[in-house]
DNA sequence: TAATATATCGGGTACGTACACGTAATAGGT
DNA sequence: ACCTATTACGTGTACGTACCCGATATATTA
C-alpha cells in the first residue's frame, strides 16, 4: 500500500504548477525572499493558503544544510544537591530524540553559590554562533545582563525551573511557586488537623534563590488565612546549609516551641531535617518537602517524611529543549507559560513516579 | 554554519564505498533482503558494526512510500462518562504528530456495555490492512480471540488502560491497579485517621470490567492489613450506574452503619456518590475517588470529594501510538509494561493538572 | 545606442534512503 | 555447445525541499 492512496496532491511541486511558476520561485516565497514580483507572490500566497500547505519536515531537514546551535546553562550537579541532574537527563532525552534533525545542544553549567561562574559561562556562550537557549536564571542581575545581550544578537531564550516574568522570554517553564506552597500547607493541614504549630523553613544559602521560597511561603500562608486554620506558623531561615547548622537550629527551634506538629520546608533540602528528626528519635512531627531525589525518597519510605511535592524537573528540562525545537525548527508557536503540575508524593505511590 | 561541519562520514554511501560494493548491495543487507553473497554481507554487517551506523529517519521516510495503518480499538465516550475522551485526545496528539511520517490512524470504537459492539468492531478490524493495534482489552474472552487473530496475521498489539497480562502483546501502558488501591487506602486513612467505618463501592454495570476494580480493592484493603488499622471496611457493588440507584444504596448503607468516615470509589463514577453526599447534606464523610473528570472536578472544589487519583489517561493514549510508533517505524525496543504514575489530585493542585 | 545594472524567474543538483530494473557471471540441464 | 535459472550485484530514479547558478527581460546609465 502506497502513500499516495489517497491521492491528495500538495507540496511545492503543485503550488508551483498551480501557480505557473518554478519550484524555485515558490521556495522564494515561502521562504519570504526576495526575487519575487509582487503579482506572482500574492498568487502564490493565496494558493498555499488555499492548498493549506504544510511543508514536509522530513525533505525539508534533509534537504536543509542548517545546523541548529542550542545552549543550555542550567547549574552544576554539586554534592550538596543533586537537583539538577533531573533536568539534564530530560535535556539529554530530548536531545537524542532529535540530534538527527540537525541540532546540536551545547551545555554549561555553573555553581548555584557563585555569580561569577554564572557569568563567565554567559560570556562563553556567545563566543560561537547560537540559535537558542534554555537557562535557568538563577541569578537574577546577571541574568538581566545576559538576556540583554540575547535580545541585540537575536537570540530566543527559554527559562527553566525560575521565571523572570515580562522579560520576553520565548516561555517559560516550570512551578507555579505560590500554589505550590499552598499546597504544601493542605498537606501539613491535613497531616496535623487544626492543633499544633506549623514550622516553615528556608534552607538556602544564595540570597538570590531567596525569592522563590518566599514565593512559596506566601503561598502556605495563604492557605491558612484562606481556610480560617488558627494554627501558629513560625518561620525559620538556614543559611547554612551542612547538617550540624540545621541540626543545631532544629534543636533550639523545638525546645522553644514544644507543640509543632508539622515541618514544611520550602525545597529539597528537607532530607536534612528527615535526619535530624530521625536522629533524635522525634516521631510526632509531621514532615513536608520538595523534591524526588533519593535521600529524600529514603525518608519517605521511613515514614519519616510523609510528603514530597514534586514538579517533574525531568520533564521540564525535556519540555525547554523542545520549546526551542518547536519554535526555531518547526516554525510553530509555543505557550508563553508551561506550569508543571504540583505532584504530590507518598510512601505508596513514589515507586511509580516519573520525574 | 554547515550539517557536515564535525565532518563524520557515515551513511549508505560510506558503507557502500569502504566495502566496494554500491549502495544497493548495502540497502540489501540493512534490509536483510536476498541477493547478497554471504562474504559481502558479513563485511557490510562488520562495517556497520564498526560505523555504528544510525539511519537517517527523514531520509528513510521520505523515500519509503511505504504507508503505515495503525488501529485503536477503544470504547466510545457515552453520555454515561467521558473518561475515553482523554485518552482519545493523547491518541489524536500523537495522529497529528507522526501522520506526516506515513502513519494514519483507523479509529474503531465500541460500546463498553455491549461485548458484541467490541466482538464486530474486531472483524472489521481485520478486514483491512492493519500494522499494529492499540486496543482496551476490555473484555477478556472476546480480546483473547481477537488477539489470537492478531497473532497468526503478525500484527502486533499494545494494552492501553488496562491488561491481560502474559499474552504477548507488545507492550501494556496503563496504572497498577493494586498500588493505586493502595494509595487510596493511605488517603482514607489520611482523611479520618484511625476511627471509623471505610466504606468501599464498586461501580459498574459491566461484569467484566470488575476484576479491575477488584484489585483496586485488595490493594485498598492490603493498606489497611498492613498498617494494622483497625477500622472495619465495608463493601457494596452496585450494578445499576444510574443517580437513583445508587442514592438509594447508600441511603441504605449509611442508616445501617452510623459511623463511616470515608467513602472510596474504584472508579471515576464517584461524582453519584458525590452528588448524593451534597444533596444529603452530609458534611462528616471523606470522599475519594478517581479520574480527573469535570463533574469530579466541580465536586472537589465544592469540598465533597478530598482527593481523586488518576492516572493520566491522555497520556496513556499518547503513549500507546508512540509505542507501536517506535517499534514498527523506528525499529526501537519498547519496554514491556509502562505503569502510569499514580496522581493525587486535590483541590489545591488540580488546576496545574495534566491529564 | 550600447553597455550595464536590476528584477524576475527556471534548471538542475543535492540531502540520504528505498527500490525497480537491468546486467553480468555462474550453475545446471539437455 | 547452447539455453535457461539463479545468484549477485550496479544503475538510476524517486521522495519533497533547499538553494546555487544561470538565463531572460526590463530598467538605468553613459
Amino acid at each position: 500500500m502506497k502513500k499516495d492512496d489517497g491521492l491528495e496532491l500538495s507540496g511545492v511541486k503543485e503550488i508551483a504548477r498551480r501557480a505557473n511558476v518554478s519550484i524555485a520561485t515558490v521556495d522564494r516565497v515561502i521562504h519570504n525572499r526576495s526575487g519575487v514580483s509582487n503579482k506572482t507572490k500574492n498568487n502564490i500566497l493565496a494558493i498555499i493558503q488555499e492548498l493549506d500547505y504544510q511543508p514536509n519536515i522530513l525533505a525539508r531537514r534533509l534537504a536543509s544544510k542548517k545546523l541548529f546551535h542550542f545552549v543550555i546553562l542550567i547549574p552544576a550537579i554539586s554534592e550538596e544537591t543533586e537537583f539538577w541532574k533531573a533536568p539534564l537527563n530530560g535535556i539529554e532525552q530530548a536531545e537524542s530524540e532529535i540530534k538527527q534533525y540537525g541540532i546540536k545542544i551545547e551545555k554549561y553549567f555553573f555553581d548555584q553559590n557563585d555569580k561569577r561562574s554564572f557569568v563567565s559561562q554567559t560570556k562563553k556562550i556567545l563566543k560561537n554562533k547560537v540559535d537558542g537557549i534554555l537557562m535557568a536564571p538563577s541569578f537574577i542581575e546577571e541574568s538581566l545582563e545576559f538576556i540583554k545581550a540575547c535580545q541585540d544578537l537575536k537570540i530566543p531564550y527559554v527559562f527553566i525551573n525560575s521565571d523572570i516574568p515580562s522579560q520576553d522570554s520565548l516561555c517559560y517553564i516550570g512551578p507555579e511557586l505560590f500554589h505550590s506552597g499552598y499546597l504544601g500547607a493542605r498537606l501539613a493541614n491535613f497531616a496535623i488537623k487544626d492543633h499544633g504549630k506549623v514550622l516553615i523553613i528556608n534552607i538556602s544559602k544564595e540570597i538570590d534563590n531567596y525569592h522563590h521560597l518566599l514565593r512559596k511561603e506566601e503561598g502556605f500562608r495563604a492557605y491558612f488565612q484562606d481556610n480560617n486554620k488558627k494554627n501558629e506558623i513560625i518561620k525559620a531561615d538556614i543559611r547554612q546549609t551542612d547538617y550540624n547548622s540545621v541540626a543545631s537550629l532544629l534543636d533550639e527551634l523545638l525546645t522553644t516551641h514544644s507543640d509543632i506538629g508539622a515541618v514544611f520546608v520550602t525545597n529539597s533540602r528537607v532530607f536534612s531535617v528527615a535526619q535530624f528528626l530521625e536522629k533524635s528519635s522525634i516521631k510526632n512531627i509531621r514532615l513536608i518537602g520538595y523534591d524526588f531525589l533519593q535521600e529524600n525518597i529514603e525518608y519517605l519510605k521511613n515514614d519519616v517524611i510523609d510528603f514530597l511535592i514534586c514538579q517533574k524537573p525531568q520533564e521540564q528540562g525535556y519540555r525547554g529543549i523542545m520549546a526551542l525545537y518547536q519554535n526555531l525548527v518547526l516554525d510553530v508557536a509555543v505557550s508563553k507559560t508551561y506550569f508543571m503540575p504540583i505532584d504530590i508524593i507518598t510512601k505508596e505511590n513514589y515507586l511509580f513516579y516519573r520525574n
